[in-house]
DNA sequence: ATTAATATTTAGATAGGACTAAAACTGAAA
DNA sequence: TTTCAGTTTTAGTCCTATCTAAATATTAAT
């Protein structure tokens, strides 16, 4: 019989990754997603993913039909919210508390928002301020799950002359994350755009007001930015 | 064929906390630690224990022979000092920063004890001011496995007159905390023995400087004080 | 030195999470 | 509408960690 969800679902650390995963590929698109997506995104095999979905749609946090990919359910969206909310919490921790630098959280923070313990998350919360947004500038869900949308554009979308801060990058890869140190910007980076080249779409950007840089459209498209 | 331990050894969270208990256990005592005592202390069945320390003396961080108890080694001594260091500089964490009660933190200590990361410890310590003793008065070996011990005697031994600091406890549980708290005692508190009553051994001490109290032998037999 | 009581280990199960190999299903091309 | 490539599921295996029940070893008492 299916889980009586009356309370609250308690879901193992492997249950919670793969819902956090069906959320993120549920993101954009109303289509199911597939038993082949889950597995590229938790670097497992279908097989071991299709076993997962049975038990996570006998709990009744995802909606399953053989052969046809899931749907995530409301109880589903609320619990990989709370998972969001932990990891990004630590996230903010890390980086503003222990001087991680933003390239250096995501794993760490990956165990961390497994520990079970409301009280925590709540007292980590008032600590850091209620932060609305983590380094990456990904919005954290408060503990209702209701997320603060921030607009945002990609770099390479902006018009000469527009301002706005850099908020979020799409490809939060470490490699990425280098490289975009290096050329001397940053998330929070107050930017302008001074150039946009016909040729190759690459851009010349102001940063902080004092330093410029150039960088691809590539790169340009990676990088999200809050228009002022 | 045993583990080659060359490098350093990888416990899973089940064999940390076994190893832990073992630990404990072995603190005062030569005599080997039995499969009941880790059984008890662990909460499982002794034949789960068999099964566990079979599985640690492969890995070469016990010494076991069958029906005789184990024996921690040099380099389980070292992991399980890692461990409890890890415990301790949580636990300062949780009450320094995030206000905890030091009866409320034990629970999520032994979660955040078990995070995978050097540079979190390192960094966690550096951010903690490099404390030497945990908010229950134990202290917190450094990243090699040291200690500074703190010469201590329970408060049921001490003599009328003689002052000194509440430093630890020996019964950590919630409920003996509970009762310290209600009663007016805490670690850090300064007390002075006022009286010692023949009868049944109680006691009459005075709480900084102001505040007096009763308590029976065995509560100040779980006390203990840094004596000045 | 036996026997009885206690402690410990083995054997066999269960449950979570993962894998490989094989079977079954879907959907699109011929 | 049949075939087939790709996707997904099932079946069977492995590993960790736990349990109960049964077997065996140790220790203490007679």
């Amino acid at each position: 019989m299916p889980q009586s969800n009356k309370k609250s679902m308690t879901l193992t650390t492997a249950e919670e990754n793969y819902l956090k995963a069906i959320y993120h590929l549920s993101e954009g698109g109303k289509k199911g997603v597939s038993t082949n997506d889950v597995a590229a995104e938790m670097k497992t095999k279908p097989a071991s993913v299709s076993d997962m979905l049975r038990k996570l749609g006998e709990k009744e946090v995802i909606e399953y039909r053989k052969y046809y990919g899931v749907h995530i359910t409301d109880e589903g969206k609320k619990l990989a919210l709370q998972t969001i909310r932990k990891h990004r919490l630590w996230e903010v921790f890390l980086v503003e508390k222990l001087n991680f630098a933003w390239d250096e959280v995501h794993e760490v923070a990956e165990e961390l928002e497994h520990i079970q313990s409301p009280l925590l998350i709540q007292r980590l919360d008032a600590y850091l301020n209620y932060p609305k947004f983590d380094p990456h500038g990904d919005p954290i869900p408060d503990e209702f799950g209701d997320v603060k949308a921030r607009p945002r554009v990609a770099l390479n979308e902006m018009e000469v002359d527009q301002t706005g801060q850099i908020v979020a990058v799409k490809d939060s890869s470490a490699a990425f994350l280098r490289h975009l140190d290096k050329m001397g910007a940053y998330i929070g980076a107050r930017i302008k755009v001074l150039d946009k080249v016909e040729f190759d779409g690459s851009l010349e950007i102001l940063v902080d007001q004092k330093k410029t840089l150039f960088m691809s459209k590539d790169v340009a498209g990676n990088i999200l930015v809050l228009q002022s």
